[in-house]
DNA sequence: CCTAGAATTGGAATGATTCCAGATATCAAG
DNA sequence: CTTGATATCTGGAATCATTCCAATTCTAGG
């Protein structure tokens, strides 16, 4: 974890009110380090290989601070376990139904504010998710 | 349920090779009669209402094979329970997180294709779900 | 250095969904 | 209308991601 990102988490962190800690580092990196989209599970095998002594609870909370933080994107599929993306642009996500796989799809500049637009006016959105799923000819 | 629907659910089956049974019959005019997106268990107790033998099993495999015929989608917010929705035509939903409540944004004729541009053609997309979550002002 | 409040931990609890094996019902063919 | 092959239904057990809990440990401000 670059010093940039190092600080951009305790950033973060203090503008919620939140502590560092050692685990919050270790899951944040692990993040980082790969960003392809793993479950809690995997987030917490890799976690465990630099602080072997973390636990599930743990990573599961890491991870819903960081969502509230606003440093990491949830991103969920159907019924499959909760994914998480560190990538913070607008971008929608792709789901490729043969290897479970998860990519990254970037949108034009003003694809968020027409697709808002299409809402009538009463209500008031906060978030808009984009999913495809299909498959990927490789 | 009109007669018109009972044939699209016969129609709709038969097309996939599956029989039609009293339960799909009770389960599937329970989704028609109250478009709200109720979960597995709202429809579950809606349909004991008409036939009271019905098994919890028997409604999710009922609402399972709709899904595989087209005759409904899934609606799936987050972590929560699966909704379904019996409407067909290309649309959008909004979750209000108040509340829970889910509503149907209709989409604009050309959305979807628009949308589906933005991938690189690698991805064969074969669906595409938009939904928007926020606060709905009565 | 101290301490209040926050975070971590392991294990138990939850809850939606899936699986199972036996009983029953559908429908195509005769 | 009857029959048989096969799909469907049922209740209960099993799964599994996630949440909760109470006890312990840690963080950071003063």
């Amino acid at each position: 974890m670059g010093k940039h990102d190092h600080e951009s988490l305790t950033e973060a962190l203090r503008r919620a009110g939140q502590k560092l800690t050692p685990q919050r580092e270790a899951v944040y990196s692990v993040l980082l380090d790969k960003r392809d989209h793993p479950t809690v599970d995997e987030v917490f095998h890799r976690t465990r290989e630099r602080m072997p002594g973390v636990s599930l609870a743990t990573v599961y909370n890491c991870l819903e601070t960081f969502v509230g933080c606003g440093l990491v994107r949830q991103v969920n599929h159907e019924r499959e376990p909760t994914r998480y993306c560190p990538n913070l642009a607008p971008h929608a996500h792709f789901r490729d139904q043969e290897t479970g796989r998860v990519y990254d799809i970037d949108l034009p500049p003003r694809m968020l504010e027409t697709l808002r637009r299409i809402l009538p006016e009463e209500f008031q959105t906060e978030a808009v998710e984009i999913s495809f799923h299909g498959k990927r000819r490789r």
